[in-house]
DNA sequence: TAATCATTTTGTCCTAGACAATGTGTTGAC
DNA sequence: GTCAACACATTGTCTAGGACAAAATGATTA
């Protein structure tokens, strides 16, 4: 990471810090005021300028924090211990595959946009679209998670990364046209959780189930889910939830959503955002793995009478038993 | 628009009215305060819960305030006067072929998606790339945008446009692999910034020029954009802006950017939100239309030693004069 | 070992005042 | 009549410290 001299930067008032390490102004106030970290200085209207070495700070600690220490803990620690905590491998996290991903996550290090961009193609047409998404692409978006929050990768690699994944799948999945299957299923997130690798990989594994897939993109009001659930005439709607986003306020807008939402549509949810999720919460379906998406289909197509088809059976157009 | 009375809803919290509409917290107290509008209820701890109607209108609010119309005349008015505001055309801000358009929007408000991806394809077929993104794509993004602030339509149908239009992008832009060509070009945005629209259709009119850009997909730090930069070695930085983003906001992050961006790199930044820039910002080049864009890369080119190459020449690799 | 309870931690919400940045309207000069 | 400069109104954001509930941690018991 590049940690340059900057000249002439008097410091960030509250709200670029804001946007910048994603903490809210309350809390960087009231971090302040418990454990004296930041320390901003202040301009002539007496508001908060934070100096440049502190927002790279901060970001280190919010990445740390992503990875499950707390708060209290970290502001407590100098630059040493912060940076000893970034080395430190959490076992427990780590993926299977192991072996087999490092040759991937040295493209991403090394930002090889065009051999990434081959390499997907040609293990996609190896292993065929399903196997790729949960044995390949799902294990390494995780991995470079992890890698981001070990800080050996930047935003920047990530970024890119996740562009290279999101133009292989649209390109993909643009030729595969929506077929007339059921069930119907609308692909979003709530507002605030932009991220739409989570959608694009449901589409792909549910377009080969011969399901429905309706992707409306990250971020609908919930009142506009429920107009569009209607409209399109889904049987249920599944949302996506990225570990960024926090479990209260996924639990919250969840059941905002299931509160409007008409009870003869389900509501899946799906994601990382969802394994912090501890209490079930009525007429959701929560769902931290893949395997709680086939459940989830298997269930509703016996519920509704439609017989079991595997993914690997050759699939005719589903008909009511 | 749907307006159904939902059962059992004693009010949203302050944050969730905040993700719903999309008006900061601070924002909807001080309303309160001034105005004696929303008018909350209180739960038992004293915290507010904001009936649904009520969030209903704050939506409506906000999108006539994206319009331009103004908090204090808005929040003075009833829901009979607000209707009317709905329906008011803004004149001005008609844009031309509205004639043509007007099969495109019947197929966004019909919401027909087969028929407006067919489409899409067909156009550009048609005109070309460049011809099609800015005679068609860009028109019709405004056009929607314009159709939104009226209520004609509701996000929903904003967001499956636009995911049918990423989508089109996407596979296009995937079998027109970068060049080697000049200059290298950043594409991305700025945190809180989510559209990816405008990244998009600069890809594409700067692949067709010989211009290699690099997609880095929207929200990067500041930081990260400056390291970005300097790894992936490109000639300018280019951001786009949507108008739904704070001209106060753009215009820090700019200065933020620049002030930390080597000087041997350019910064561009576009679209609707930088209208509304009044000062402009040393060193960095706002391009309100796209004719800017073209602007600033005849402007480069010819810093650079470069021939002018047009778009109607059929292009071989740039080489300096 | 697993489950229940008590305790600490931590983010968000509260009030109400202040100010700067922007928008609007008015005056005056040409 | 048109345009610049001014004064005034509007509006979002920032400040302060107190309060509380949800979540995580540690202690106790079955």
């Amino acid at each position: 990471m590049i940690t340059e001299a900057m000249p002439f930067v008097p410091g960030l008032p509250i709200s670029s810090v804001e946007r910048e390490t994603g903490l809210s102004k309350d809390t960087l106030r009231v971090w302040e005021r418990r454990y004296g970290f930041p320390t901003p200085e202040r301009d002539a209207n007496g508001e908060r300028l934070y100096a440049p070495m502190q927002v790279q700070r901060l970001t280190q600690i919010k990445r740390l924090m992503d990875r499950g220490y707390r708060p209290g803990k970290l502001l407590a620690l100098d630059d040493a211990a912060l940076a000893a905590l970034d080395e430190a491998r959490p076992g427990v996290l780590a993926s299977p595959n192991v072996q087999h991903l490092d040759n991937w996550m040295h493209l991403v290090e090394t930002h090889d946009s065009e051999a990434l961009q081959r390499q997907f193609y040609r293990e996609m047409g190896k292993l065929g679209l399903a196997s790729f998404v949960l044995d390949i692409v799902a294990p390494l978006i995780t991995r470079v998670g992890e890698a981001w929050s070990r800080n050996e990768i930047g935003i920047f690699e990530e970024h890119l990364f996740s562009q290279h994944l999101e133009k292989m799948f649209r390109s993909v999945l643009a030729n595969m046209s929506p077929q007339q299957g059921s069930p119907r299923l609308l692909l979003t997130t709530l507002s605030g959780e932009e991220h739409t690798l989570g959608l694009l990989m449901v589409e792909a594994l549910m377009v080969v189930e011969d399901v429905c897939p309706v992707l409306l993109g990250p971020q609908t009001p919930i009142d506009e889910i429920v107009r569009a659930a209607q409209l399109k005439q889904v049987d249920a709607v599944c949302l996506s939830f990225s570990s960024a986003y926090s479990p209260t306020l996924s639990a919250q807008g969840l059941r905002d959503l299931r509160q409007m939402l008409p009870a003869g549509i389900e509501l899946w949810a799906g994601g990382y955002g969802v394994k912090a999720i501890r209490k079930p919460i009525d007429g959701v379906c929560l769902m931290p793995e893949f395997q709680g998406l086939y459940d989830c289909l298997a269930k509703w197509r016996t519920q509704h009478g439609y017989e079991p088809v595997s993914a690997s059976v050759i699939s005719l157009p589903a008909t009511p038993k």
